[in-house]
DNA sequence: TAATATATCTCGGCA
DNA sequence: TGCCGAGGTATATTA
């Protein structure tokens, strides 16, 4: 990885145009040939940059340009598109290069996986006498998350999210429309179920008849640990 | 900005959980106490990061840790939530310090307000005889895109996308629903217009009887360009 | 402040 | 490889 801190002005065409006037700036050229342009403040996305695989290429700039006060162009070239950033130094202010190797990468627990996992074992919490059909149930539109059997032997889908917003409501709503053409399956009622769900999606899953269910993601793994603790 | 290359471990705990083994790193600290850890590979994402506001607090490992190799803590706490990312120092490789200044911010051409200009002016590619209404109609449920008349006098209501997903065509459906309601508007037929339309949107669109429509933003643009040439 | 639509989204999974 | 869904989505706009 190549850090640079420099004076520069920066360019990219490709899927759309952007422009950086004359700045200070750190660029940051990863092995891959991408490369980042980040200020000292946002957040973790930079003001530009170029997607791996690419190339950098510096070269000299044009006359004109030099008497701009460009020292130095570079011009990152995108493998598999005509994306392009260009980048003109007018000071190097800093430069450095490090071997970092290659990162043994990120673990996550808490994503909707996870829910999904913990919801399909603790399968009471969408109602007493429920019972597992089974997760990821495909059909022609996409998985249904769980399919399961209520109390009484109805059928119930099961739309997962972290964030309950109206798209899960809608993509809830395509499956059940779904699944009710299927004689054998009909009726097939269904539960939304998130962390979080917001107003908006509430009052649309109510008004097309589908429960919400507001999960508590802590208390399901901590019950999962005493459970996994126990064998 | 500060940065750091760094043999290190890191930890982020909040909306979800997260681990980084060690392994050596960039860490970039930005003048809002935000921080970022980059690898030497990947895209503009880093493998794990804290948002602003942030404040970074540097302290001396516990006694365990240190017989583990851990030469510094650093415990990055966001301002405003319970997220916190911890990373635990193995080895300084690097560090420098830099005065960047504030940033004068990106300048864009091409995102969908461009293309909704465009189309506005250039509404005949909806189809022939066409006219505009106007663009940004306001509704209960928020703005159509562009609401014009087909030959026939009839009203039409057009939803843009950079790229045409199923998302859009539920949104536009939603506009065709509520504008359907009023009889001064009804027939209100739809037009889902995007660079590119995924098959799955397409499917859904022709089942609501809602008309696809594939716009080339650069041929558009040209026209616009030679247009404005003219005057 | 809260909700909504956009993004050069990125990233992972699966056909 | 392309499509599709999730994201600690982030970000800008607007009510």
């Amino acid at each position: 990885m190549r850090l640079v801190i420099a004076q520069c002005s920066v360019d990219y065409i490709g899927r759309l145009r952007a422009h950086l006037p004359l700045a200070t700036r750190l660029l940051m050229v990863k092995a891959d040939g991408s490369v980042l342009v980040h200020s000292d403040g946002g957040s973790y996305k930079p003001l530009n940059w170029m997607s791996p695989p690419a190339s950098l290429r510096i070269m000299t700039p044009e006359e004109a340009d030099t008497e701009l006060g460009v020292t130095e162009v570079w011009n990152v070239q995108h493998a598999k598109s005509d994306d392009r950033l260009v980048i003109n130094i007018h000071e190097l202010l800093h430069e450095s290069s490090h071997d970092l190797g290659v990162d043994p990468g990120l673990v996550k627990d808490g994503v909707e996986a996870d829910l999904q996992r913990l919801l399909a074992e603790q399968i009471h919490l969408a109602g007493t006498g429920f019972t597992l059909i089974r997760r990821e149930y495909m059909t022609a539109i996409g998985p249904v998350d769980i399919l399961a059997r209520d109390a009484a032997g109805a059928t119930v889908a099961i739309e997962l999210k972290r964030r309950g917003d109206i798209d899960g409501v809608e993509q809830l709503t395509r499956y059940l429309e779904l699944l009710n053409r299927d004689p054998l399956m009909a009726p097939v009622r269904g539960i939304f179920a998130a962390q979080q769900i917001k107003p908006q999606a509430r009052v649309l899953a109510l008004d097309r008849g589908i429960d919400c269910l507001t999960l508590d993601y802590d208390m399901m793994r901590g019950v999962d640990d005493v459970e996994s603790r126990l064998f």
